[in-house]
DNA sequence: TAATATTACGTATTACGTAAAGATT
DNA sequence: AATCTTTACGTAATACGTAATATTA
């Protein structure tokens, strides 16, 4: 089981439909209806019933399109939050001080640091 | 980002150490250090500081530690219950009845299954 | 030097697109 | 007939293992 045809799978579940899904993934039919059936496969059980002209969720695919809707949700936070660790909009500073560098210098070297990234930091006290 | 390239990251950092997981995963461990690059590399942090003799997380690799956690942790309760589904330990029966069939048989027959999944029948009324 | 992680490279797997065929209304 | 899905197949990308190299205590 790969994210990708996670991916697949809940834009198939979106738009009920193998080929507007690939439009909206930009890749070609095919690929889609390999994604879904190796996972079909692998779950050892069919989630679409494509009898009709419609792509539709069986009772099965319905249970495993809510599982795993909260799944990539967690992906997508998981993205997020590390962008914004990388943005600096989120982050930890550890301050590390020997004696002998003394604190003389730290209230200036902080003012710098909190002018540079004014519109980012939280200062607290 | 992909699935196995989670599960060898969750699993190095269980044991610290890329050839002790590569060990519980039965790969080699260039097989960890190339899945653990690639995803470094896509997420452009650094998930591991290799300068100790252990492999020990970074701050960046703490966070993405707890969610991927989540995440892996929705994936398995995926699988368990599309396995019960599959085991029929779960599942919702329906059924259709036309008039000309008449409800005569029924009963008998609702008994019949109900002895068949004894075990795992829940009758509710 | 002993233990660990990385790099190099050849092989096998596979995701993809194009083209053709099958299936349902 | 028209629309949607699947199959066939060739190509490009890549995951893996073995072997060699680098790095740190």
């Amino acid at each position: 089981m790969e994210l990708r045809q996670l991916e697949y799978f809940l834009m198939v579940c979106e738009v009920n439909s193998f080929t507007r899904a690939a439009e909206r993934l930009y890749v070609s039919q095919p690929a889609v209806t390999s994604a879904i059936k190796s996972l079909e496969d692998e779950l050892g059980i069919q989630l679409f019933d494509r009898t009709l002209k419609q792509a539709v969720l069986t009772s099965e695919g319905q249970v495993f399109y809510k599982h795993i809707q909260h799944v990539m949700h967690g992906v997508s936070q998981t993205l997020s939050e590390i962008d914004n660790l990388k943005n600096l909009n989120t982050g930890t500073i550890v301050l590390g001080i020997t004696p002998l560098a003394g604190i003389a210098p730290l209230p200036q070297q902080l003012a710098a640091f909190a002018e540079i990234y004014s519109d980012k930091t939280d200062r607290r006290g």
